[in-house]
DNA sequence: GTACGCTAAGCAGTATACAATTTTCAAGCT
DNA sequence: AGCTTGAAAATTGTATACTGCTTAGCGTAC
């Protein structure tokens, strides 16, 4: 948790979900290491499990980037927290005690409040740990931490296709979401779940917010 | 791919999945780094990633272990397998040409030699690699690595509760699927999913194989 | 005979040094 | 001007050195 590599880990992560760099960038082992107060070794580490995340990529001999995930990757990340999201709702209502019920109103209140206090980019961290409260919450530690990757994924993806993702749309989502589950309408919790997965994909552009300098890309 | 690194997860991977590496194992870095010839650095690295993927466990400043599931994270690990694959069966069913089911049929070819040739421990790996070949054949790149994860830590953990895990049974069981695949039946296609994996899950017996000699854990 | 504590060896955590590769940029050529 | 060339600077990849914690072995006290 207080390991300095880890420490790393979230700093990096949180800058580029929430978009203090720019996906391309360039992460320099030196720079990050003078940042930090560390030495090149802990930023290597703290690299290479990010590039396992898939929040960065690393090209041999010549470093780390911020990842640009295709169009086809986002795809494919949707298509499997569809369903891993939509099974796990219809799992929650049929547990849902009123201690899980009372959890999740908690969160959206959470958002609410960063929907007031942050800046737009750090709201997209907020939103996204949404679901990831719902996999912690049935008990099922393997498909949160599956989730949490997936979810952050998805944030930097919104962030480079101009994805107008209203902040405030996808809270009223969520709340609207707790209110079926709470009510034990597994087939509207699902329901629910759906259209508001589907309508954060489809705030997805596909045009880049960031155009790639990149020939091979550009004529790809 | 051919990075020193990769190498060495690779190695200790299969080294684990079949069964040369026992749950608990110490790991130790300059033992290996002199076994792949390279310097503690790469072990490192190689140690992290497995870290990350759960195949090791590192304590610190106590270093690494191969990992031990408990019985819950295997619980865990067999619930989000089934949300994945039963839903990944039913999209295959709607998919699948020729060629997926001709790939497929190969697949469990393959599985049938390996289980000719290869000693038991080596045979559990081929078995995994047909539901990840799924999720390849899907098209689904994010799928497959997801469930190529899930897949190793169930072989961990087959391995470390005695599962009989008839292996003949399993590849039998492939080929029927396979079939109600090619059928287009997709009621049957997925029935016969689910009892696959509710077969290999309920191969696991309650005991371990390797008594914890921590007085901790096996009071717990 | 057992339990505690001390000491030394082993090992992980981090930093630094060195080698190999890439990038930059300016000078020269077409 | 634009393109190639080449050397210097910057940066990554790997190995080694150093520090501090952990652990095992032995001796001593009870």
């Amino acid at each position: 948790m207080h390991s300095p590599t880890y420490t790393i880990v979230q700093s990096l992560t949180r800058a580029i979900v929430e978009h203090r760099l720019q996906p391309g960038a360039k992460l320099v082992e030196q720079k990050l290491a003078d940042h930090f107060g560390v030495s090149r070794t802990l930023v290597r580490q703290a690299l290479f499990q990010m590039a396992q995340n898939r929040l960065i990529v690393m090209e041999p001999a010549r470093g780390a980037f911020v990842a640009r995930p295709s169009m086809q990757e986002a795809n494919q990340i949707f298509a499997v927290r569809r369903i891993l999201e939509l099974q796990m709702t219809r799992d929650l209502v049929a547990a849902a005690t009123p201690a899980h019920i009372k959890a999740l109103r908690e969160h959206v209140q959470l958002e609410r409040k960063a929907l007031r206090d942050a800046d737009a980019n750090a709201r997209v961290h907020e939103l996204g740990d949404f679901h990831v409260e719902m996999a912690r919450l049935m008990g099922n530690e393997v498909l949160a931490q599956l989730l949490e990757g997936l979810v952050s994924r998805c944030a930097l993806i919104m962030l480079m296709y101009q994805s107008v993702q209203a902040a405030e749309h996808s809270a009223n989502e969520h709340q609207t979401l707790v209110d079926a589950i709470e009510a034990g309408d597994e087939a509207l919790a699902v329901q629910r779940m759906q259209e508001h997965l589907h309508n954060v994909e489809n705030s997805l552009s596909l045009q880049r917010k960031t155009p790639s300098h990149d020939v091979t890309e550009a004529l790809a």
